[in-house]
This record gives structure tokens, sequence and C-alpha cells, in this order.
DNA sequence: ACCCTAACCTGACCACCGTTCAGTTTTCGA
DNA sequence: TCGAAAACTGAACGGTGGTCAGGTTAGGGT
């Protein structure tokens, strides 16, 4: 059962892809596969539970194998698989920010951190916590990136040379986080130098 | 000139608060004005132009004087107060979150953290990393909390008692973010046990 | 008292959106 | 071969943001 509907988010990742998240309209859809807007919902409830589905499906594509090491590696290799996941993708991070935020998808890189940090033992409340912490420093990260390096080459807003955003910002950012959680860990952490490089 | 202007901001936001960002809409705000919503396009070239009007007037609203000491405290003030000021409509967050990702307002609280992280003496690359990383927790949090409360009293997604958000969630995330900036920033952190309480 | 300029607003219109629904076609296993 | 499940049609509904040519106020300068 359901043969197509894994087609019709295949499909929807290529739309969004080429036309952005803004132009992957229901109707748009449908046109690309021949077929009426209306037999969409067929296969979907909603449009976004159909956006759930093409979240879920670019996740899944980024996934790789978590590193064996202690949870500070292993979180840092989830935050940046989920990063470059979502940047695979025009307005993939958006998109994965909102299925997110509305809670119908996009679970799976949550309960990955939560099972490193609880493999590391930390307390059940801090592991939640800065899962969370996590989770809105990559989405807000990855969400900024994509859309000013889309404005850049759209020229919809003018470059501000004084932000300029490349892996290093992203890496400098989580090591933050992720030190603060060491803190809060009770692992006293010493030096680190502003920058790398 | 622009008299109406303001008027305009100022409803929009009663209507944002009555009936939620999914329901402001240049119709409706038009109506209840006693104006074609036209009318609403000679003050603002765009609802975005107008959302961003609005957002500024919502942190404007919450603005309070930041107070004396460390950079810590400041900026731990600062990011109090923006979800607090964000918090205290409908939908504030998520629309703060929305026009700050567009980069047409909302520019007041980056602009805030700046200030008390470069006063603390950091380097200045470190202070726009550590900027941005905290904005991206207060408004995903916020964001977060106020989508999850709404969703409890409207009843569309079962509440999880796993979930439960309070201030202290906020407060613990907080910490965790601020900490990571002190050891990047040079200074040690000892100790800091898991649970406050 | 006049006029002119700017701000303000109307009302019709455009192209598009997500979604629903009764009914038709296709597909395919038993 | 038949029947049920899956897939789809086509029209319609009520909304959305946005544009535009033109009409209406309000107020200061002369």
């Amino acid at each position: 059962m359901s043969y197509r509907r894994h087609h019709v988010v295949e499909h929807a990742i290529t739309v969004l892809d080429a036309y952005g998240l803004g132009d992957l309209s229901m109707r748009r859809l449908g046109a690309e596969l021949g077929v009426q807007p209306s037999a969409l919902y067929h296969h979907f409830k909603d449009k976004q539970t159909l956006l759930a589905a093409v979240a879920d499906e670019i996740l899944a594509r980024g996934e790789r194998p978590v590193p064996e090491g202690d949870w500070p590696d292993q979180v840092t290799a989830i935050c940046a698989q989920l990063r470059d996941a979502m940047l695979a993708y025009r307005d993939g991070a958006e998109l994965v920010a909102t299925v997110s935020a509305f809670g119908l998808g996009a679970r799976a890189p949550y309960d990955a951190l939560v099972a490193a940090l609880s493999a590391g033992g930390l307390d059940d409340r801090l592991v939640r916590v800065a899962a969370r912490t996590l989770l809105h420093f990559v989405l807000g990260h990855a969400g900024d990136e994509q859309t000013h390096l889309q404005a850049g080459s759209a020229g919809a807003i003018p470059d501000d040379p004084g932000d300029v955003h490349d892996g290093a910002d992203f890496a400098v950012g989580l090591a933050i986080v992720v030190d603060g959680i060491r803190v809060r860990a009770g692992a006293p952490v010493t030096g680190g130098r502003s920058g790398p490089r």
C-alpha cells in the first residue's frame, strides 16, 4: 500500500530544491507529478504532514553512524550531521525548523542527542535541556546561514561584510554550547582560546 | 508624516494577541481598523515590513534598562528581557523569530548583546558568535515554549508529561550557553551542579 | 478665501493558496 | 474473472497577499 507516497516525497524534495519552500505548493507539486492537487490528499491528510515526511526524508538522507568516543565527540558529530543534512537542500533548514517546532516530525536528531548524552552519564533533566539547547543552536544557525546565503546570491539583502559565515563559525558556536554542558555536567573545563586557527 | 502608521502597528498587536499570527491578515487588520486592506499598503510596502514593525514594537514595549555588573549578568538580563517581551503576546516568539530570520527588524537584542559582550572585553569574533548563539537559544526556546503552551490549551497535541517547561528550564539552558562563552573567553568556570533548587 | 500638495483611502481586480467532496478510473491479488 | 482497495478527477469554496487608477480628505502658505 501507498506505493506512490514515497515517490511524492522524493519529488517534493526536488521541487523544494529547485523553487524553494515558498513555491512548494500542493498545486505545483501535483502539476509536476502530472496529477491533480487533490490527489495528494490521498497520501497525506495535510500539507503539514507532507512537509513532515519531506523533512524526515531529508534527515534520513544525511544519516551517518554515530562515532565512538565520549559524549562531546558524539554530540558534535550528531550536530554536524544535522547541519549538513539541512544545508544539502534549498530551504532545508527552515523546513526542518518549522516541522520540528510543530512537533510532527524531525524527532530523530533529538533522540540521537538524548541517547548520546544519557550514555555519557548526565542527569536526566540536564540531558533534556542540553539536547534542546543544542537543537535550538543548530537549527537557528543553519537557518541563518541558509537565508543569508540565498539572500546573497539573490541580491535581496546587501552583503554585510561584517557577517561572514563559514564552517568555523558553526564550530565555535557549537563548542560554546558543548563546553557549557560540560561545565553543567560537573566536569571542569579549562582554557579554550577564542579563535580556532 | 504617517500619523496612522503607528496606530496600525498598535492595532496589529491587539489582533495578533487575540487571533494569533495565522489569522493576522491584511484583510482582517483592515476590517478591524474600518479600512480597506489596500489602504494598509500606503503605510507598509509589504506584509513583511508590517510584521517587522510589529515585532520591533513588541520588543520596544518590553525594554528595561540593562543592569550594572559583569557581562554574564548583563547578558542574562538581556536574554530574560527578550524572552519576557516575546511571551507577553500570543505568537510573539514566532513573530520575532521569523522577522529576525528575514533580517528586516529585531536587531535591538542583538546589538544589546554585542554591546554587553564587547564591554566585557571579549574578542570581536567571539562577541559576534556568542551573541548569535544566545539569540538562537532564546528565540528557539521561547518559540517552543509558546507553541507547546498554546497547543496544550487548544488540545492539538496531547500533553507529554516528560516535557515540562517552566522558567527554570530557560534559566538552565541560558546558563549552559553563558558558561560556554565564559570558557571560550578564557575565564575558567568551576562546578555548577546540575539542578538549581 | 483660495489652492495645492501630500497623505490617505476606495473598490475592483489578479493570481494564487489549502482543502473538500462526490464520483470515476486504475491496479492487482484471489 | 471479479471485486475490493488504491488512486485519481474536476469543480468548487473561502480564503490569501498584492496592484492600480482614481477619489477623498486635511492643513499650511499666500
